[in-house]
RNA sequence: GCGGCUGUGGUGAAGUUGGUUAACACACUGGAUUGUGGCUCCAGCAUUUCGUGGGUUCGAGUCCCAUCAGUCGCCCCA
């Protein structure tokens, strides 16, 4: 019998450990300059966080892990803007801290779906919400935000893609007369079209297999519902992007899987050919009823959700190089009876701020010098018998061989002057 | 949830129409060189074992069924 990992779960090796550090530093820094606070909420919530009224969809009835202790029924959060905007309101944050709250949240998330290369069943996501305000610029702001986490990771190859659901009233209209158009060509669509025209019609555009239908071609455009409001409201948005200097392509078929998303949606995605079905870097919009809906003011906001695991496949494949982690600063050989000589050299090194790796079981020079190569030492020092006797510590230093005898008790000074060379 | 493909040691992998000792390479361990490594050479390294569990057969890594996992596409994508 022998265990593994559930089904679309995967253990972080210490050697890939040192990569995630590295992203999740980039994102820290980045979310700082944008002046983005740090949000951490629990892993697991109330269902009724998550499985809102109105939401039929299958992410609700079939993709969360739910459960019940017997006191109540949670689910492991699949999402990060949910816990988000429930402690903002919960700790009423919209009366001490000035809006917009800029959030920012990065963790595990948790979705029953079928896995594929960069889509597990935890996986890590990082995310930020703008709330209580509702202003154009800040729509823009955050793409640029995300844009730059993306390039700090040498990921150039993006198109922004963006579109606008308008307000309530531009969106109801245009969800009426799709539904209108689509009527009569019904029985012509796919089946999973049949689905979409009562579930979600405006995924009806987006449709693989009757992408070419006529009917689609045909089909009314969003742009043409929306409120003069709208229409305003969008164009700023677009106006603040030329500010920031990135570049958008406008798509009018883009479109989100929940009913709250209003006015600015948008997907930044790898162009790379590639990247398969896992182009997308990330992707979000503006939500107008969300804050409300948790019990607090009748505010919008904004946000977007990023895959770190994409993410960094995707820094990968452009080829950015992590730097690895910290490397190995001193190996310190023992040779026969030297007791625990080795371990007060190495302490003196680490009280100094070095990294220093000792041996710990019986093993010959030639093995103790074949691990400190491979932990890629920057100096090997040996300690013998005659040198434990005396005091002193050989200090060699690999790149060019050289050597010296030193009293063990200046060791961290010798080797703070070569590191000054 | 649906369909296709894949699953051999630490890693990459070869394994013909089922046939008796599972190739090769790298990595690793030890030795040549018992106090100065990185090269070279030698040796060891899957010993009912080929993801797991059944089945067919005189005999299965090779065929059949189931199951688990990965992967690609669909659905969905908060």
């Amino acid at each position: 019998m022998s265990y593994q990992t559930p089904r679309g779960t995967y253990d972080i090796l210490p050697d890939e450990v040192a990569k995630w550090h590295e992203v999740e530093d980039i994102i820290r820094r980045t979310c700082d300059r944008y002046r983005y606070k740090e949000i951490r909420t629990p892993y697991f919530e109330s269902t009724d966080v998550f499985a809102r009224e109105g939401d039929s969809s299958d992410m609700v009835n079939k993709e969360m892990y739910t459960f019940n202790m017997g006191d109540g029924s949670f689910t492991l959060r699949p999402e990060g803007t949910a816990g988000a905007i429930r402690a903002f309101d919960q700790h009423k944050l919209y009366g001490s801290m000035e809006m917009p709250a800029k959030l920012y949240y990065m963790g595990p998330m948790f979705r029953h779906e079928r896995p594929q290369k960069g889509r597990q069943r935890q996986f890590t996501q990082f995310g930020i919400e703008a709330i209580g305000i509702t202003n154009p610029e800040i729509d823009a702001e955050t793409i640029a935000l995300g844009v730059d986490v993306a390039k700090a990771l040498g990921i150039s190859s993006v198109k922004v893609a963006i579109n606008t659901l308008g307000d309530d009233e531009s969106r109801a209209a245009y969800r009426a007369a799709l539904k209108e158009h689509f009527a009569p060509h019904i029985q012509d669509l796919c089946p999973d079209c049949h689905r979409r025209y009562e579930q979600n019609p405006l995924r009806i555009l987006d449709c693989k297999v009757d992408h070419d239908h006529p009917a689609l071609l045909s089909a009314p455009k969003l742009s043409d519902y929306l409120t003069d409001a709208s229409r305003e409201y969008f164009n700023r948005v677009l106006n603040s992007l030329d500010a920031l200097g990135i570049d958008y392509e406008v798509d009018d078929r883009l479109v989100r899987g929940l009913d709250y998303y209003t006015h600015t949606v948008y997907e930044v995605i790898s162009t790379r050919p590639e990247s398969g079905s896992q182009a997308t870097i990330f992707g979000g919009g503006r939500y107008d009823h969300l804050v409300e809906y948790f019990g607090g003011p009748e505010v919008s906001g904004i946000g977007f959700g990023m895959g770190m695991e994409r993410l960094i496949m995707l820094a990968e494949a452009e080829g950015y190089q992590f730097s690895g982690g910290r490397g190995l600063d001193a190996y310190i050989i023992g040779l026969g009876n030297v007791g625990s000589a080795p371990l007060g050299v190495a302490q003196k090194l680490r009280a100094a701020g070095y990294t220093a790796e000792t041996n710990f079981i019986p093993r010959s020079l030639k093995a103790q010098f074949k691990s400190a190569e491979r932990n890629g030492a920057k100096y090997i020092i040996i300690i013998g018998e005659d040198e434990c006797a005396a005091g002193t510590v050989n200090v060699k230093r690999p790149n060019d061989k050289a050597q010296v005898t030193v009293p063990a008790a200046e060791i961290a000074e010798l080797i703070t002057k070569w590191e000054e060379e």
